[in-house]
DNA sequence: AGCGTTAACTCAACTTTCTTGAGTGTTCAA
DNA sequence: TTGAACACTCAAGAAAGTTGAGTTAACGCT
């Protein structure tokens, strides 16, 4: 979901040198850094074209010189690299006690991380609420306003009215109206409104193990449990922005069909352990039981491995991905562990002796995820060429 | 799956050309026919801009004047429309015992359409059977080689070698090499391959029920059961080329999880009537029994709408499409008849209210879906801009 | 019926951006 | 030492889009 206008899909001399301005940008940032006639290769463009390109770029500051290389015969190259500080994006998760926020910039190193507990999940506190955070972020790194290249905003989904309304951790009041044109209205700045999936995945895309991917899928331990789609490395949305909801699919566990969320998710291992009369409130009590080796906790893991297992059969024939991974608001041993106990589906178009990437893999998880993955959003914006495909 | 080279990405004037037109001719198969003032709104270049390229497209001979039309005030609008016969797509469909083609016109018209057995199903005896008629049919249809503006070739998926290969109706020898090269060399043309179930998808789309939508799912009755997607407008097709492999994902059928094809396909019910010692070998066999109330064909489709419905559960949810198309192999009444059985789940994203296509609906169905898809995928790469997007 | 307004379209001048080809400088290998 | 390979720059030229003024035709108000 953005809040833009309708594109201007025609091609003209301005919008042509915009597009190249994104895949030269989008070429350095894949190798680091780069010269002048390997970018030329890899675009189609002339050296010239490039030369011209690069000089607009460092004059606009996203661009900065970084030595030369000898390599081989031949003039040594002229390298460049993207400059750091040439552009920050603001990522905002939104939950309902609490609005996360991150200030990345332009290479996807956060220069701040904030958590700022939330009055009330009113509409009206939420906004208030993002835009004072803006705003204190700001004059706190002393970083202009023009600097800023956008906003992420990550919200629990699904959005609308949908079959699913009235389920988990939903905010109320955002089923009407678009939430991207709100926010972007309250911040003036261009925004991309994402589930915590999706922008999990553009985190991972950008700077974590999914980096240089641009088909795989990402499970995302949030609340529920949510399926951030990449193809072509653009985020699958579906027709009203609500693709990847998987949490409540039917899958097997012990041959009984359960909601997906209800074996594999937080909430999932929390009701299970109090069930039990274990209460586990954050990660950290999960970790502990599972250094002691917990037998309840190593139940709910073979469970959740077995969900999983069918929730990939889904996702890989469906989708054919290069990889799909797994992370969120989960320890990272506890990943691992459901990961070596997955059993890998034989019947799966995924089941290729030639892959190169592993069927299952763990994400960078972490807290902030979600939160930086909505400043990816922005970033991955950037450095995407805007003379859109087909609609 | 194409046959191209690594595309080239950047934008220069040339290429913003070709891009142009393709938008020109998009917005004019989009809405029949359309004057120059208002293709320029729609894509948003000048209307000078439009004027030039529309000339261009005259003397390419891919548009007509159309007459004029005076709309309110202002100067009469000249219009144009797409030119029948500027341009004729090849589509070939290849299964085990026979080779199907069709030659389609700009438009979409179907100008010939053939069944040619085929000796064997090895793959020399397929390349050359393809050539043959690619010769034949220009011959008969008089319409040179230079009017072809590619073939589409729909062979049985998976490609490659995964972990499916082995079942179903395949074809050997097609695990090695890319199919769509292959062809390419062989017929000299550009060439699109997909398999039955994505082109059956781009029929629909190109002239069917799918007109105008640009985010939806069809599952394809064929041997077995295939799902073509189509997001933004263009197949999703996996990193692999192998997404929509719907047939062998579990479903619950009366409390049992099945394969989903295993419950509804055209082998299905040949194997679940064979039980019962019908033999059943056409359609219009399945349509006798349906008209005489069969009570195992009705027994079988209700089966087959309850393994669809879990099925269309996972779509929904996973895709968040405008509507999912039921077509295929299968006579129209049993599809209504599924359809009409089929339960459309409550907890969907697909579940909201403002709906404005139906969630399950009938394809314009018939033996001949997936071979007139094969040709809509050169027609659809003809009316698609070519300044690609990241990747 | 007359006349101003609206709208589509054309013409010609101008602008932006890309490509091309010649030229320069550096490095490696024979 | 010399020539080939390669990165890059300079200057000229080409392609395609935009802009703004001008033309034509239809509508609608008086």
């Amino acid at each position: 979901m953005v809040s833009t206008l309708k594109p201007q899909l025609g091609a003209n001399p301005e919008r042509a040198r915009s597009h190249n301005k994104q895949l030269v940008l989008r070429a350095i940032r894949h190798v680091g850094t780069a010269g002048r006639a390997e970018i030329a290769r890899a675009s189609g463009l002339s050296t010239q074209a490039v030369s011209n390109i690069i000089s607009d770029l460092l004059g606009e500051g996203l661009l900065i010189e970084q030595g030369v290389r000898s390599a081989g015969r031949g003039l040594p190259v002229q390298q460049y690299a993207i400059k750091p500080d040439g552009g920050y994006a603001f990522g905002v998760e939104v939950r309902p006690t609490a609005v996360f926020t991150a200030l990345v910039d332009l290479v996807g190193t956060p220069v701040l991380t904030r958590r700022t507990p939330l009055r009330s999940a009113e509409k009206s506190t939420i906004l208030e609420t993002v835009f004072a955070q803006l705003d204190s972020v700001l004059t706190e790194t002393q970083i202009g306003k023009g600097a800023l290249m956008g906003a992420g905003i990550v919200m629990p989904g699904p959005f609308g009215d949908t079959g699913l309304t009235g389920t988990d951790s939903e905010l109320p009041g955002w089923n009407t109206g678009d939430p991207a044109e709100i926010f972007a209205n309250t911040l003036d700045l261009p925004v991309f409104v994402e589930n915590d999936a999706n922008a999990a995945a553009m985190a991972e895309r950008m700077n974590g193990i999914a980096r240089g991917l641009d088909d795989f899928a990402y499970l995302y331990f949030g609340q529920g449990l949510g399926l951030g789609l990449v193809q072509k490395g653009q985020i699958l949305q579906g027709a009203f922005g609500n693709a990847g909801e998987i949490g409540h699919i039917q899958v097997l566990v012990d041959g009984q069909a359960v909601a997906l969320e209800s074996a594999t998710s937080r909430l999932s291992v929390q009701a299970f352990l109090a069930r039990e009369g274990l209460e586990v409130t954050n990660m950290e009590d999960l970790i502990s039981l599972y250094s002691s080796a917990n037998r309840h906790l190593l139940l709910w893991l073979d469970n959740a491995a077995q969900a999983l297992s069918s929730a990939l059969s889904i996702i890989e024939n469906l989708f054919d991905p290069q990889t799909v991974i797994l992370g969120g608001a989960m320890p990272d041993e506890l990943l691992d562990h459901i990961i070596a106990r997955t059993a890998l589906p034989e019947r799966s178009v995924s089941n290729r002796p030639d892959r190169v990437h592993p069927r299952l893999m763990r994400g960078t998880s972490g807290r902030m995820t979600a939160t930086l993955g909505a400043a990816a959003l922005v970033l991955h914006q950037a450095f995407t060429p805007t003379i859109a495909e087909a609609r």
